[in-house]
DNA sequence: TCAACTATCACATTTGAAAAGT
DNA sequence: AACTTTTCAAATGTGATAGTTG
């Protein structure tokens, strides 16, 4: 659903409602069907999510917020095409420890810190007919995380060396103010996308797949012009000024199969300004495998079946600090996929979640 | 006191959009 | 009006340094 100027303010007065009414604590049950979605959940990017799975995937927290990498990126099927859902997103502790990096793996350390109040994110095209989700790709890649508990922008509060897991919520609901008051929901997570909250890379292993595949991080590829420029300007000021070569070097293109690209198509769809591209309809975006490749194995996710411990703890929704009068930037249609790793693990299976309530998802009845 | 671990900051680099110039 | 160039904001990881902890 496309939010205009006129609509943003509404967008706003209804995220200050959801987080209002969610901490109040009502029952009610207002707008809100009684039964959960029926809806099935497909992880887009899974291939790229897992190549980080396989090392330890590792997400930046900063005090101003940083973007996930790789942002979730879903498939909604199964909705019915003129229903209204909302969709949100939560980052949900997976176990009650603490990590730490230590001989080049990640180990347990004690017991989980106090978690900051639970932020739910609500998708600003919410509320949106099923058509619309299922016709476009569903996509956070704008959602920020931070660790500046102080936050009011509405970004992801996590704990550093902590362990998290996205979990998408599906509301059949023609009101967004109506999920706080306990609409039956559809939830979806991926083992794929659990992470470690870190203030810096421990694994290099995850920095140099960060580099490779993220095209902010272009300046850092392999003799890339920051690092070579980098490291002759200091060797220059020990004396050394010799010029490098390398900074003339061409810009590599996206040659390994790491490159670039896999994530958000181009930085145009990233980009803060790029103008929506639910405008622009992109032909068959998640459902349909580019032509000419073999997509790895990816089959709709049903529904949770369990749900990690609630943290009983008031919920909070999360602003969507880059909800633009603009609206929602979809991401650009997928470019080709590089090939599969050959030895990708299929995809775990997707917990299913009984359908129960969002307040009962916090404990509160 | 010291070492290890963690957090923060400035920096150089990338990109695309908007603004300015031709 | 159309095209090109410049400027800007947002994004990234690096590396140095400060703070915390045991």
């Amino acid at each position: 659903m496309m939010m205009d100027q006129v609509h943003f303010g509404d967008y706003l007065l209804r995220q200050q409602m959801l987080h209002a009414a969610s901490l109040s604590g009502l029952q009610h049950r207002v707008g809100a069907d009684a039964e959960p979605p029926a809806c099935e959940a497909r992880l887009l990017n899974g291939d790229l999510w897992r190549r980080f799975h396989d090392i330890g995937t590792e997400m930046i927290i900063t005090k101003g917020g940083r973007r996930m990498f790789p942002s979730l990126r879903i498939s909604l099927g199964g909705l019915d095409p003129r229903e209204e859902y909302c969709v949100l997103l939560e980052l949900a502790l997976v176990g009650r420890r603490r990590w730490r990096w230590a001989g080049g793996a990640w180990a347990p350390a004690g017991g989980a810190e106090p978690q900051s109040p639970r932020r739910l994110m609500l998708h600003p095209d919410s509320p949106a007919p099923g058509h619309h989700w299922t016709a476009n790709p569903v996509s956070f890649s704008k959602l920020k995380l931070t660790n500046n508990t102080m936050d009011a922008q509405g970004h992801m509060v996590l704990t550093s060396m902590h362990k998290y897991r996205p979990r998408v919520l599906v509301v059949r609901a023609r009101d967004a103010a109506a999920l706080a008051w306990g609409a039956p929901h559809a939830s979806f997570s991926f083992n794929e996308t659990e992470f470690i909250a870190v203030t810096a890379y421990q694994n290099d292993r995850i920095t140099k797949l960060k580099i490779d595949n993220n095209p902010f991080a272009k300046g850092f590829r392999a003799c890339g012009q920051s690092k070579c420029k980098r490291k002759s300007t200091d060797s220059g000021s020990e004396g050394n000024p010799e010029p490098s070569a390398e900074p003339s070097e061409p810009k590599r293109p996206c040659s390994d199969a790491a490159s670039s690209c896999s994530e958000e198509g181009s930085l145009r769809s990233s980009s803060p300004r790029s103008p929506p591209l639910v405008e622009s309809p992109a032909p068959c975006l998640p459902v349909v495998p580019p032509e000419n490749v073999t997509p790895p194995p990816a089959p709709f996710y049903p529904p949770e079946l369990a749900y990690l411990p609630p943290l009983h703890m008031p919920m909070h929704l999360g602003l969507w600090s880059s909800a633009m009068p603009g609206g929602f930037p979809w991401p650009a249609p997928l470019p080709a996929p590089a090939p599969p790793a050959p030895r990708s693990p299929p995809p775990a299976p997707c917990r299913r979640l009984k359908s129960f309530t969002i307040s009962a998802l916090l404990g509160e009845g």
